[in-house]
DNA sequence: AAACTAACTGGAGCAACGTTCCGGTTCAGG
DNA sequence: CCTGAACCGGAACGTTGCTCCAGTTAGTTT
């Protein structure tokens, strides 16, 4: 797509200072209404914030996805360059990879009805869910190859499906404190392990 | 709550035929509509499918959850009840437990989007939610206090959340071809098992 | 500096949905 | 057959997502 305002370098020439402006009004506004009202507050919610109207807020993101995406976009990409810092410093692939499920563990369920978001209705938020895989799925890949090549788990596990798993676990996480998502993970991590450790 | 119509026995005598016959009506038109709308399909449409107003399917199932539960009623029941049949039949306490979770999969993963609206925002579908969990935590709480008992599996896994994490896993099981929740529900399963397995 | 134009803005407006409410209708008992 | 209580249908209201365009403004040109 087109690497311009989302980035947040130079104001991109062709662009006006007001829309810029706008555009950073909306995504400070977007981040507050979503951490009070969750990523599903009502986009007039997010334009009051902001105030805006609704035809802004849509001509800088045409869709929802796209505007959670641009919101948590540097959090999303911390949590993508800790993968191989992560294999370089554990002691273990298997360590890195467990720490590094528990970052994006943190990163999904902090933000409110995220991991709601992502796993939903897929038609809504599809463009969210790309992101999310595009970005992250190769970093889960080399952690679960390196992991695999050291022996700590068997082979055969598919990074996608991982990935969405663990998203899926997530969901509905302030429901019920009996629900805990980080010990199922565990146990799917164990469940990862060779059957005869050797 | 009130042990009256949706068992299906006799008309109650201080029911009108005309509402007994609505309620049918509507089951079996709501029982349609799931099946190609989902369990989100608007009341508007189930209502035109059974050719009643909006007015009747408010009176007679009040939330969706009830609408719901209502339709698939017989399905749980026959969920909670293969529990202690397996647990007679298979060859070990895991087998049992393996096929019951089996069972429990093929059911949220059949109807269109149930696992989906399981777990979604809590609030809608509350009601859902606790008849499921009433009726087959316990049941699931035997299997795996049998399985535990065998030794086949390690203690301290708690029935509530291994329902609700594999109800997670089979969330947006349509929307791609490359996940499939059996598979990690399999993961998971390996995981539950004693680490050093004697 | 003034005029011009392309981009941007705000919100009215439409459609879909959930839910409530009540006037009219129909069943069941007398 | 008569009557009232239960039931029915759908109009109506509030909320939401999204589109669309008349009016405004920023940046450029003369």
């Amino acid at each position: 797509m087109s690497a311009d305002s989302p980035a947040g370098r130079a104001p991109a020439r062709n662009k006006r200072a007001d829309a810029v402006r706008n555009e950073q009004t909306l995504l400070a506004a977007a981040a507050e209404v979503f951490v009070t009202s969750g990523v599903d507050a009502p986009i007039r919610q997010i334009a009051a914030r902001a105030g805006v109207g609704l035809g802004t807020i849509y001509r800088h993101f045409p869709t929802r996805a796209e505007l959670v995406t641009a919101v948590y976009r540097h959090q999303i990409e911390a949590c993508a360059e800790a993968g191989p810092r992560l294999l370089a410093d554990a002691g273990s692939p298997f360590d890195a990879l467990r720490q590094w499920i528990d970052l994006f563990v943190d990163f999904l369920v902090t933000k409110h009805g995220l991991a709601d978001a992502l796993q939903s209705d897929s038609s809504r938020f599809a463009a969210l869910h790309t992101y999310f895989l595009d970005r992250l799925e190769p970093v889960c890949a080399q952690l679960l190859a390196a992991a695999v090549e050291a022996g700590d788990i068997r082979p055969g596990t598919q990074p996608y499906e991982l990935m969405r798993g663990i998203g899926n676990l997530c969901v509905g996480r302030d429901s019920d404190p009996r629900y805990d998502p980080r010990r199922l993970i565990d146990v799917l991590l164990q469940g990862l392990r060779r059957s005869g450790p050797a």
